[in-house]
DNA sequence: AGCATATAGGACTATTTTAGTACTATATAG
DNA sequence: CTATATAGTACTAAAATAGTCCTATATGCT
């Protein structure tokens, strides 16, 4: 089914949040009542995208997450990776020698090349394409938090 | 870590073999011999991939399998799609209303574009790519891998 | 016709992954 | 000093996956 993790689901939804408003603080109960994301797992999430290097903390009172990088910079490609570890397709991929068929195994090569092709295409979105598909993220920015659920209509 | 599940990883081994002798009916039991996967696993795949009409059954006595198409005709995003069910990164890209934060969530379309990017990538590569040049590929594309064993091991 | 062989289909179980929670430690503002 | 918020780790329950096994059915051969 080639799926990502849920948390990798709540990464996306929690990135998004927070790139709303890239020059602000967030904390995770903020962003718990913003995504209706229950609260241990925001900050499980977020502490993931930090050691990452995604976001950047502050500890202690007023403290809270904030983008490490614009989020032009920020790919879904870096994102799994931080959720999920390094992506790859098969096991073969990670680790050479952990798979006793190798020897008889003639399609490794091919499946690093597929492994390439969907990297690629995932480095190709960016956080910035998810904030404002129609760039518009300049504007996005100065809004007022409840605006984004109004946003973006996600058609069924 | 968006991997394939090792099913498919063995329904391209097998695939690949079948690939090698297209004219000739291949039973389960040969194809054991030949990939060192075991029977009942290569008995569940085959069975897989001919239920999606990758592959054709001749029941009985000297009964066996075969490629339905030629091999330029079947692509990965098929074969990962006949052991895994449809491709999808996200629940809710498969089930419309299964996220119960649906209607807060701006990024449903973002996954769907996400999917299609992926989704052509994987189409991209067929099962005659596979068969043909894979001794100097693998030999080529393992370096690189090598570089990721070092950013890795991030326990998941 | 009857037997041997091979796929079809389904059910089942152990293992592994994932999701989500809980608890303790540490940093910081005021 | 205290309230607040992140950091880190460990744990448990649930779900998905891998692999096996069993019975039914189709086909070729003698």
């Amino acid at each position: 089914m080639l799926r990502v993790s849920k948390l990798t689901d709540y990464a996306t939804v929690v990135l998004t949040h927070i790139a709303h408003q890239p020059e602000e603080l967030h904390a995770a109960s903020d962003i718990t009542y913003a995504t209706g994301v229950a609260l241990p797992t925001v900050s499980k999430v977020l502490k993931l995208l930090s050691k990452a290097n995604i976001l950047t903390s502050q500890r202690g009172s007023k403290g809270g997450y904030l983008l490490a990088n614009k989020p032009e910079e920020i790919d879904v490609a870096k994102v799994i990776t931080a959720i999920e570890g390094p992506i790859a397709m098969t096991e073969c991929a990670t680790h050479n020698g952990a798979c006793e068929q190798e020897s008889l195994c003639e399609i490794k090569g091919n499946w690093n090349m597929i492994n390439k092709a969907v990297y690629t295409a995932l480095e190709a979105v960016t956080l910035a394409d998810m904030v404002a598909p129609t760039r518009q993220q300049a504007v996005a920015v100065s809004m007022p938090m409840k605006a984004q659920e109004n946003d973006l209509k996600v058609e069924n």
